[in-house]
DNA sequence: GCCAACGTTGGC
DNA sequence: GCCAACGTTGGC
């Protein structure tokens, strides 16, 4: 089992949003980075807990906790000629952006960037690392309990 | 809106 | 394979 942090923007797509779908799930499609599809793909299982992140917003944060909710599968909006994400290069008998789905568990009190830089325990998270962009990034077991217990 | 940082593209 | 130009991310 893993643990990860995915960053979504709430004008997109909030903690809330996925709390109010059916099952609380969405497939997290739109993702166009090859390390993050990588991980997708070939790492993150059913079950790996994940730190639901708000990003690109007033308050940048982690919002929520979820998990993987299914093994990976093709990006639909990859096929779609009207969505942002179309990829005219991706082929149906060999898709490039591959994703999963996040069932959403429970919104949290916002951990905002501020608490989260501020916390010595967690100075070595990737995400809080210089210049990180990348939207889905693994999380260290220590960082996972002890972010959870700084919620509880 | 700004801009630092990083990923991708494409000419060579 | 190099690397300059360009596009994107994401905090501020």
């Amino acid at each position: 089992m893993r643990y990860w942090l995915m960053k979504s923007e709430p004008d997109e797509c909030s903690i809330d949003d996925v709390l109010l779908r059916p099952g609380r799930v969405v497939p997290w499609f739109g993702v166009r980075n090859y390390q993050a599809r990588n991980f997708m793909r070939d790492v993150m299982k059913p079950g790996d807990g994940v730190l639901f992140y708000h990003s690109s917003c007033a308050q940048p944060g982690i919002a929520g906790i979820a998990e993987v909710a299914s093994a990976p599968y093709a990006d639909e909006t990859q096929f779609d000629p009207q969505s942002p994400y179309f990829d005219a290069a991706s082929r149906r008998e060999s898709p490039r952006w591959i994703l999963i789905d996040v069932r959403a568990l429970r919104k949290t009190r916002l951990l905002s960037l501020e608490d989260l830089r501020s916390d010595p325990a967690l100075l070595d998270m990737l995400v809080l690392k210089r210049g990180n962009r990348l939207s889905i990034t693994p999380v260290d077991t220590n960082h996972w309990h002890h972010i959870l217990k700084t919620l509880a």
